[in-house]
DNA sequence: TTGGTCAACTGGTATATACCAGATTGTGTA
DNA sequence: TACACAATCTGGTATATACCAGTTGACCAA
């Protein structure tokens, strides 16, 4: 066995993909398609199949089939702009959709960031953000309603940039970023739609008023193939 | 089948480690052995221990067996600090092993970032970076070598940046960086002595000095579970 | 003590098979 | 036409089994 069969399978999809005879968003075969093709096992094939996840090169949807990943958006955090901004220079079509708001109180990390009391409430907000229909992140944000008084009477599947903005006068500026490659905690790929266990890259940030004081703590969990993170570094 | 076997075994490694019973570098009993105890098949096994290896909680050695990982370091790539310095630090043993150093024509990419005709010699450098004892980092870094003459007869295990200043009174200053969360290629998955297609993060960094020139071009190829990267944005 | 050989052990790859649960599709009925 | 439902298709989970290819450790010979 001097290369594995599921090698061959993975060069042949990706020869597919490269060549663009497969273009984003459409199917694969089925596993069960693939394996009277190659006459090989579904186990064969799903091993392959998942490298090819690995790579960033396929995804999957539960008991729908595999599909072929759009290229990844360029994330450039420190540019300031907001998710819809970016993606639509891209040439991608974002949407956000809000799963939960509500006021809660604030747990020890966000207390002591936000320099409030353990318990005080702070603004929650839960959205799923979409690129071309397809969920790719997960974000859970803990807001400083101190600093933002009535902010939670704004449509909040609006971008938060263009709130603070037009309503408060405030811009986003500096923030603390904490990259992690590491799989999809159970609650946000439940979100996302697809099996616990699956890459994803998870972003806490933290961003800061012009005053030093802390704005907003936000958790972003990113399906990894839809995401490139550009950041420059002036000193 | 309400939850999922390996779930459960997921749950008992997971649970173990976090109560520091089996605490990071530590070996897992074999698949087989697993096996026994909990009357499971490998092929569920194996799902569970790649999900655990997904989470970052242990990793494998070819044919040696699992082993629960070592907490991440964190990589703070807007100080400026050495691998050496910050590893050492954060309570970690680093090393450095080269794996390749020669003059190399620049390609289309390299030649276009620092400004030179494409053919062009510039300085290639192939590390493999330890955290103890475990490879953790393949680095492929390509130096101009007209800004920084007679670069090539140093000792190239040593932290760039040392040299940067000593020999060069320069120091690393603005930088592009570019991070993917993938799964590393063939070539770097060798070097780190594991089986292609494990999850891995990729970086791209641009280094320039303090008159906008090109100093250097390095790819990062990571263990996934082995770093954490922080940045501070500042405007 | 050193070096070599070999058996046992480890994860890596693969076949064949089965049943489950959600998604999709097609059909027949109201 | 609209709806309900059943058949079918999809990936998800799991068993049982086999052989391959590096790693390790024990033992023996030089």
């Amino acid at each position: 066995m001097s290369t594995p069969h599921y090698h061959h399978l993975q060069q042949y999809f990706s020869d597919l993909i490269a060549s663009q005879q497969l273009v984003p968003g459409s199917k694969l075969p089925s596993e069960r398609k693939i394996g009277e093709q190659f006459k090989l096992t579904r186990v064969t094939i799903r091993q392959a199949l998942k490298n090819l996840e690995a790579e960033g090169l396929i995804y999957r949807q539960n008991r729908r089939g595999w599909f072929v990943s759009p290229a990844a958006v360029i994330y450039h955090p420190a540019s300031h702009l907001s998710f819809n901004l970016y993606v639509t220079e891209q040439g991608f079509s974002p949407s956000t959709e809000k799963l939960a708001q509500q006021i809660e109180p604030a747990n020890e990390r966000i207390a002591q960031l936000m320099n409030i009391p353990v318990g005080n409430p702070v603004l929650y907000l839960h959205r799923r953000r979409y690129i071309d229909q397809r969920p790719v992140l997960i974000e859970k944000m803990y807001i400083n309603q101190n600093l933002l008084p009535g902010i939670e009477e704004e449509d909040l599947t609006e971008s938060l940039s263009q709130i603070l903005k037009r309503k408060y006068q405030q811009e986003y500026r500096d923030m603390d970023l904490s990259f992690k490659s590491t799989s999809l905690p159970a609650h946000a790929a439940n979100d996302l739609g697809i099996a616990a266990g699956q890459p994803g890259l998870q972003i806490e940030r933290i961003n800061y008023t012009s005053h030093k004081q802390v704005l907003e703590v936000d958790y972003e969990f990113w399906r990894h193939d839809a995401v490139t993170i550009n950041i420059a570094i002036r000193d």
